[in-house]
DNA sequence: AATGAATGAGACTTCATTCAT
DNA sequence: TATGAATGAAGTCTCATTCAT
């Protein structure tokens, strides 16, 4: 009985998120009403209220998935179990991302940037990417540290060396989406390649 | 004595502009009222419309002034004509707009965030950061190559090199304000020294 | 088969009017929601709506009950069929509503002075209160002229003389509610004597 | 220039006051939407908001209002400086505030008991009650003192009877609106005459 | 008889902007 | 230039009630 109404509970959550995603990615947090929202959805008012305590709930929510989708590209790049280069490794997690983005019509960047935005004016936003940020982290030292095992010496500290990493990967996301830089298959493999050369000694 | 107008004009667009950097800062774009700005600037609700249009005019020349900032910053080291490597460019860069960051009471990285976060939604800033990207690129660009004149092969075209660079201070900003990472000597250390090693052939 | 079922209503009613009754008398009619009645009330929204028909009918039942305990005490004193002078009718009067009073959890007095108010714009509450009024009226001037009759002229038609008494009461109860006044059995002992003063001749 | 700015505002609030006021009375507080208020004060809503912060601040200004009025009344008796009959003074005050609730249209009274409702949930609009609820006492106090002092001894503490008497009021005026009861000359002169047998040793 | 998710009208309030002075 | 009271469209959210199950 619990597990069927949880179930309906999450699949309609998703429903009104998916809705408030497309419309968020599209015209920014603040300037789509939950009007919007709920046309969009499907659903009424009061359905979505039901599901979501406010509209800042739904921008947390919001945030909070893009905010985890990077530590999640990372987390399956490290269940791979499979050692591979720094640059590599950050290929195949902008490949992985890109993938999202396109699966959600080109709403993932554009979301992420905004969350980063929000964290400036919201506590709870900004708790939940410092929270995602020490997860990243962990993930790329722990990747860093495999490659350093596998004979491959770093030039610094792992963790320095993954803040790094981070930086040029959201760098390469505030390119491509508020200076409108294109995906570019050469730019990446030139990326990947020095990337390596950035953390290795 | 139209100087003297243009001036007053001047003036007051810059009192005005001053009191809502400070504000956006704070609380973001969306979440501060044109009656803070009012109040903030000491003067009055149609003064305010004389100098500027509306709030999204206010907005675009906030963030362009952020926008622009970098670009500034770079143009002031080619203007020194002192051939400096790669890391030890972007160390002084951040340098200069760690200094504006901290004269401007830490509003300049979370004003700059935003206007990238807004470019998503407006058309305006969305120019507006394209154009000083390309101005950005072009001072990198030109920065690399008087490395390279001066004996050192880059690992790549300048360009994709220029892009490299500027993703990382972008990653480092967000990292600063949307992840609560603090200013460290010690680490910026090490990104000049690795930046070196990652555009270097 | 029916009188069970009919038990089984009234039952489920008294239920539901009990958790409402708290919440009228602690929040207000207005500030009540349903939600909060059919929580407390321990069962479902449909449930609720079964046994009344709207949020108006719980209020005027509410209201029914609050208006008819006057009339109740009243004609417990006339059933005891003891003369006693009007103070001490009073006295009696206002002791057995007090119990109820406390027996309610201080929920009683409160829901009387709301159901006063309501009359203000429900008809049906009004005629409510008006029947209750009337039947009040009828009690006291019982109540006086059995007092006349045993040997105390009253200072005027009864009729006046039970508006008086009533009205004493009346004002009794939103000293006790709406001012914040304590029950204070040496100010009762000085009213029943000063009752009794008001309505000889 | 503030002598003339706060004439201006207080004729404002009294202009969206008067509104408020006779929707009060004909459908209660809660039945009275915003925007009925913001019709009949022939202002737009912005404005408004301008002059009440919020609906609840419209409701206490009400509530002040009418549970000043007594107090008012009361003041002007004292001020007259003429000695009274306990029941003298309560018919010419019970005839200025008929005065009061004709002059505003049949509002004063459904007013009045609502504020008294009002004072069960809102601890702003209880402290306003016991304050003017203090002040009336004080103000019958004195006047019975100086009944007494013109050598008509009391039958009790002079608050006690002033109590007493205020509770009657209180009363005759649920009578009149919650009840449905008119004005009746007839029992106000036989009221007077009680009272005063009430308070009289 | 009972459930509780869903409805949607309507409530309160804000705020960018204007304009008579 | 400058003022600031006024505007009113639009926003977020609530809540009494229903109905398929």
């Amino acid at each position: 009985m619990l597990k069927v109404t949880d179930d309906h509970r999450e699949q309609r959550r998703e429903q009104i998120l998916s809705a408030a995603w497309d419309l968020f990615a599209a015209n920014g947090f603040h300037n789509t009403s939950m009007a919007q929202i709920i046309t969009a959805s499907g659903l009424s008012a009061g359905a979505v209220y039901l599901y979501f305590r406010s509209k800042e709930d739904l921008i947390v929510a919001t945030a909070e998935k893009a905010l985890g989708a990077a530590h999640g590209a990372a987390g399956e790049l490290l269940a791979a179990n499979r050692p591979v280069s720094p640059g590599e490794a950050m290929r195949l997690m902008l490949g992985r991302i890109e993938q999202l983005h396109r699966s959600a019509g080109g709403a993932f960047f554009p979301v992420a940037i905004q969350a980063w935005a929000e964290a400036v004016r919201s506590p709870v936003i900004s708790a939940t990417a410092q929270r995602f940020y020490a997860a990243l982290l962990g993930d790329w030292g722990e990747l860093l540290l495999r490659w350093q095992e596998t004979g491959h010496p770093l030039a610094g500290r792992p963790n320095d060396m993954a803040r790094m990493v981070i930086a040029v990967i959201q760098g390469y996301l505030i390119q491509r989406v508020s200076f409108g830089a294109e995906h570019d298959d050469r730019f990446l493999a030139v990326l990947a390649d020095r990337i390596t050369g950035m953390v290795s000694a």
